[in-house]
RNA sequence: GGUUCCAUCGUCUAGGGGUUAGGACGGGAGAUUCUCAGUCUCUAAACAGGGGUUCGAUUCCCCUUGGAACUACCA
C-alpha cells in the first residue's frame, strides 16, 4: 500500500522549529517509501487564523525546498485541502454522529463552562472538565432551548466504563481508561467550525492517510481519536508520535536550568526568524532532522536529497531532545564554508544593501571580500558587523598602530615598507595571496615578524585590532579610501616618533 | 491534582546481557597563523537510584526518583 503522510498546521503563528520538524519527517518518509506528502490546512480555528500565518508557512516549506505532492496551491484528488473549505463536510459527519447515538447536542454557555471550571479548580476535583450536562436532554428540554436561540455544539458521547488502546511504532501500545479521557469533548463548535479531533479524524481518513507522524504532545488524545473512528466505523491510520523539541531556560537568578515545548519558549524560533538572522536552509534542515532521528551516531551531515532517502522510523528516538542552537550555529559555519564565493556573495548580498553599506550593483566589491570572511562567518548576518570598520573612526590612536614589543620609530618604518609594498601590488593587480607572501617576504628581508608588518596595516586601514584579513578590507573598501587611510596613519606615527 | 509518555557525557546521539560504553556540538590543552576566526591534534565528561531475572546487567522486568506533555467551542 502507498504510503500517504500529511503535515497539517493551523496558520495561526509563523512556522516554527517544532512544526518544522514535523513536516521534514513526513516529507522525508513519504520521499524514502516512495509515498505522497500531503500538506492540509487546519485553519478552523477563526480567532487565531492569519493570512500572514498562511503565507508564512508556503515560503518556509519553499525556503526549505519541501514540495507537497498533494494540497493547497498544487490540487490533487481530495480537494480541497484547506480545513475551511470542507464545513458541510464535518457537519455532515458530526450530525450522522448524532443520529447514529454517538454524539449531542450540547447548550451550554461558555459561562456556565468557566463556571465549572472554575469549580472543579477551587474544589481540587479529581474529575475535570465538561460535566455532560446536556448528554442525556430530552426533546422537549431541547426544543426548549433551541426556541431560546442558542446555537448548540455537538459533542462526542465518551464512553464512561472500559479502556481505549491505540498503538503507536516507536511508543508501543498506549491504554487510556475511557473515564480519564477527556468527557465529552465538543466536535463541532457553535459557530459551525470543526474542532482538531472531528475534523482531523475526517480528513486523515477521506484522503487516505496511512501513518500519522505528529509530535508527542497527541498521545493523550490518541485514544479520543480512535473512538472516533469506531463511531464511525473506520480503521485508524498508524501512528508514530515524535519525540518532542525542547528548549533549555536557565533561570538567571537563581541559575536553574529548566525545560519546556520549544514552541513555549520565549525568544524566537520562528523559521522566518532563523532566516532572517542568515541560517541557511541546508543548515538549519539537516540540524532539525538530527533532533530526534539519527543515522548511525556518526554520520551527520545530510543533503535534503540523501535524507529523502535514508530517512526512516525506526531510528527515531522516543524521549524529547534539546534545540541546541550551539550546535545549529556551527552546521551553518559548516555549510557557510561549503558555499563557493560566488554563490556566498548572492547570499550575503541582501545584508549589505539592507545595512546600507553596497548597493546592488557593487556585486565585485562584496566578491573581493567574500574570500576574507568566509571562515569567520556563523551567521550570513554577521558580515555585517565584519564591515565594521568601513566606518571612519578618525585619526587612529598611536598606541593601537604600535604593535607589542615594537616602538613608533619602528612601527614607521614597517608601516612605510608595507605601504610602498601594497601600493605596488595593487598597481600590479596582485592577488591576495601574492600580496600575502610578498609582505611576509619583506618583513624577512627588512628582519621584521610578519606581525610588525601585517598590524600596524590593520589598525592603519580599518582603525580596528580585530578585522577580516587586511587585503580583503582593502578591497572591500577601495584602494583609494584604504591609502588616504594608511597616509594619515604614517602621519600620526610621524609626529609620535 | 489527575492521566499518559520518557530516562546513556552539559547537549544531540550510537550501542546493547560479557565493550577501554563510540561519534558530534560545547568545554579544556596544544599546534598553525598578521588579529579574530577557521583548520588540525590531544583531553575531561555519561549508562538517575533501588530491587529482581541471570554465571553476568548500562542493556530485560518492577518500584522509586526526576523530567515532559495533556487536562479549551486552540491546534
Amino acid at each position: 500500500m502507498e504510503v500517504r503522510v500529511r503535515y497539517a498546521p493551523s496558520p495561526t503563528g509563523l512556522q516554527h522549529i517544532g512544526g518544522v520538524r514535523t513536516a521534514l519527517f513526513n516529507y522525508f518518509f513519504a520521499r524514502a517509501k516512495g509515498g505522497k506528502f500531503i500538506l492540509r490546512v487546519e485553519d478552523t480555528d477563526r480567532e487565531r487564523y492569519s493570512d500572514q500565518s498562511l503565507q508564512d508557512l508556503y515560503d518556509t516549506l519553499d525556503w526549505l525546498g519541501i514540495k507537497w505532492d498533494e494540497g493547497p496551491v498544487v490540487g490533487g484528488p481530495h480537494t480541497p485541502y484547506v480545513q475551511s473549505e470542507r464545513l458541510e463536510i464535518y457537519q455532515e459527519y458530526a450530525k450522522k454522529l448524532v443520529d447514529m447515538g454517538k454524539a449531542y447536542y450540547c447548550y451550554c454557555t461558555p459561562e456556565r463552562l468557566d463556571a465549572l471550571r472554575k469549580k472543579q479548580e477551587e474544589e481540587k476535583s479529581p474529575v475535570q472538565g465538561y460535566d455532560r450536562h446536556c448528554r442525556n436532554l430530552t426533546q422537549e428540554e431541547r426544543a426548549e432551548l433551541e426556541k431560546q436561540g442558542i446555537r448548540p455544539v455537538i459533542r462526542l458521547k465518551v464512553p464512561t466504563e472500559g479502556s481505549t488502546t491505540f498503538h503507536d511504532i516507536l511508543m508501543g501500545d498506549i491504554t487510556r481508561e475511557n473515564k480519564d479521557i477527556s468527557p465529552d469533548p465538543v466536535l463541532l463548535k457553535s459557530d459551525g467550525y470543526p474542532t482538531y479531533h472531528l475534523a482531523n479524524v475526517i480528513d486523515d481518513h477521506m484522503m487516505g492517510i496511512t501513518h500519522i507522524m505528529r509530535a508527542q504532545e497527541w498521545i493523550p488524545s490518541g485514544p479520543l481519536h480512535i473512538i472516533l473512528y469506531q463511531a464511525f466505523g473506520w480503521e485508524p491510520p498508524v501512528y508514530c508520535h515524535l519525540p518532542m523539541v525542547m528548549g533549555k531556560e536557565v533561570d538567571p537568578v537563581t541559575g536553574e536550568v529548566h525545560f519546556a515545548k520549544l514552541s513555549k519558549r520565549h525568544g524566537s524560533t520562528s523559521v522566518r526568524d532563523f532566516r532572517a538572522k542568515g541560517y541557511l536552509p541546508e543548515a538549519l534542515l539537516n540540524y532539525v532532522s538530527l533532533v530526534g532521528w539519527s543515522y548511525d551516531g556518526e554520520k551527520e551531515f545530510f543533503t535534503r536529497e540523501e535524507l529523502e532517502k535514508v530517512f526512516n522510523l525506526e531510528s527515531i528516538n522516543k524521549a524529547p531532545g534539546v534545540f541546541d542552537y550551539q550546535k545549529l550555529d556551527w552546521f551553518n559555519g559548516q555549510y557557510i564554508r561549503m558555499k563557493t564565493d560566488e554563490e556566498l556573495a548572492d547570499l550575503l548580498m541582501p545584508y549589505m544593501v539592507n545595512a546600507g553599506i553596497l548597493k546592488e550593483t557593487e556585486k565585485q566589491r562584496l566578491l573581493a571580500f567574500v574570500p576574507g570572511v568566509k571562515d569567520r562567518l556563523v551567521l550570513l548576518s554577521d558580515v555585517v558587523t565584519m564591515c565594521e570598520f568601513l566606518k571612519d573612526q578618525g585619526k587612529p590612536a598611536v598606541q593601537l598602530l604600535i604593535p607589542k614589543k615594537m616602538d613608533a620609530q619602528s612601527t614607521l618604518k614597517a608601516l612605510e615598507l608595507t605601504y610602498a609594498f601594497v601600493k605596488k601590488g595593487f598597481a600590479e593587480k596582485m592577488t591576495d595571496q601574492q600580496l600575502q607572501d610578498g609582505l611576509c617576504a619583506l618583513a624577512a628581508e627588512n628582519g621584521f615578524k610578519n606581525a610588525a608588518m601585517f598590524n600596524p596595516l590593520r589598525t592603519a586601514v580599518t582603525g580596528l585590532q580585530v578585522s577580516p584579513p587586511p587585503f580583503s578590507c582593502i578591497r572591500l573598501m577601495g584602494e583609494q579610501e584604504a591609502f588616504r587611510r594608511i597616509e594619515r596613519a604614517i602621519d600620526v606615527l610621524k609626529e609620535e616618533a
